[in-house]
DNA sequence: GCTTGTCAAAATGTCAGACATTTAATAGGC
DNA sequence: GCCTATTAAATGTCTGACATTTTGACAAGC
């Protein structure tokens, strides 16, 4: 694959690795491929040197790439990926169209991990991490209309990420940046009726209710069902089965 | 914090990147203090500014420091450092006496994880994951004796790491990296005595026989008591208590 | 006295060019 | 046919100069 296609006015290293990673999380290039040259990608882009090894620096610092002197650039497999990266999840959120399998997969982890954490959130939580996700609530249920669907989707991340937080946890909390990539898929499969989106706002208020409570049992399992909603509007299930997403590949 | 009893002669920009890493995770700096800059450090440990620049670009992509140009480079806080990035972990495993909190805060984070990683994969193992768990465990029993510890470790890490890889989940196996860390940290207490080490193996094999069977509920059961026999042996509980550490800080 | 504008210093960021090192392919000798 | 020396091509490194950003000092003006 060339980069013939990708847009060439760019902004700095960052944007330049943004625009690379991004492509590399698309598909444009096969895992194994020979990646192009630097000197090809300063001519592309028009840009110096340097920032073409800064950005690609960090495309090998998430594990998109590997480089070695003399061989040249390779694509790496898709399981070398550093997922957890934080770039990484700001370059999937960005995406048009991410990959579903890549998209199922962080779903699959979120449906293991998050009843987990709401139920750490319950035992944990203080006034100021039940507020935090109180007002996180209050955006969701006052944008919750197919028009405002940008602004809701803010507001369903600020809760998800709040309960993370809340579990007062440091590896968990970073763990938040997984969210974003997940939740604004949501967005490309916009079956939001005010049916689902009424749904989806009842399943959210019991698990605060019952962090507020500070019940853990409740929130593992009214986390469960929040996620068994999501699963249904990213469309990963049909229809509302009792049996979750198996991990088979 | 000046950079004075840090050694001098280094390999290249990775084995700068991570004894300054390493300094910083030891507390060498405070966080918010103001870190050397490019020519002292240049200077310092007598390499050109191009292999600090890379040095600290390292630093600065695992959340360790801050940079702006005309400002200069600032120590971050202890919760934006990246602990999910696999330098980090690294960096991490390779302190002879790492914080003690930061020890505990990733434990009670597998604490809370690991249970339902090794339900996951009682659910998801094929033949070629029991058997990596299998001669992971066969190693640890071989070399169950104070002697051996560091060969020990090592097998003990690998059982847990194919746990996680028998999961059949991308983002839990990245997690693994965190793995290391956490089990090396067993080295500096070295309680080990035969008899401690001889209930370790035991309650590792209950799992492995879970996982072998397909039992996900009676895997998770007995992860926990695995990872309460470590609790012990790290040094975080005193006793054999039935109470899990909280997550209080 | 307070504000404001300008300047200078110090730090990081960027550039360009030459050179070093590593890898792989290729041609040649035997 | 196999081994070796050479060459080409790619990434890695060094160096010096310059650009940009931030901060503080200092002086002018109201």
């Amino acid at each position: 694959m060339s980069l013939d296609h990708l847009p060439r006015h760019q902004g700095g290293a960052d944007a330049l690795a943004r625009l690379l990673g991004q492509a590399l999380l698309a598909g444009s290039w096969q895992p194994g491929e020979v990646f192009p040259r630097e000197l090809d990608l300063c001519q592309h882009f028009d840009v110096s040197r340097n920032q073409v090894r800064n950005a690609l620096a960090s495309l090998t610092a998430t594990g998109l790439i590997e480089r070695t002197a003399g061989r040249g650039t390779r694509v790496c497999q898709i399981s070398d990926w550093h997922l957890l990266d934080p770039l990484m999840s700001e370059w999937l959120a960005g995406l048009e169209a991410p990959d579903p399998k890549l998209v199922r997969e962080i779903f699959a982890f979120r449906y293991s991990a998050e009843p987990v954490v709401a139920s750490l959130a319950a035992n944990a939580a203080v006034a100021a991490d039940i507020a935090a996700i109180e007002q996180a609530f209050d955006g969701m249920r006052d944008t919750a209309s197919a028009q405002q669907a940008a602004r809701h989707v803010e507001y369903d991340l600020a809760f998800h990420e709040a309960i993370y937080r809340a579990s007062h946890n440091m590896v968990w909390r970073q763990m938040g940046h997984l969210l974003r990539p997940s939740i604004m898929a949501l967005i490309q499969h916009s079956q939001h009726s005010v049916a689902t989106l009424d749904d989806s706002l009842v399943r959210h208020g019991r698990v605060l209710a019952a962090i507020r409570e500070g019940q853990p049992q409740t929130a593992e399992r009214t986390a469960r069902e929040v996620l068994k909603r999501t699963a249904i509007d990213l469309g990963i299930v049909a229809e509302e089965a009792d049996t979750l997403p198996s991990n088979e590949c």
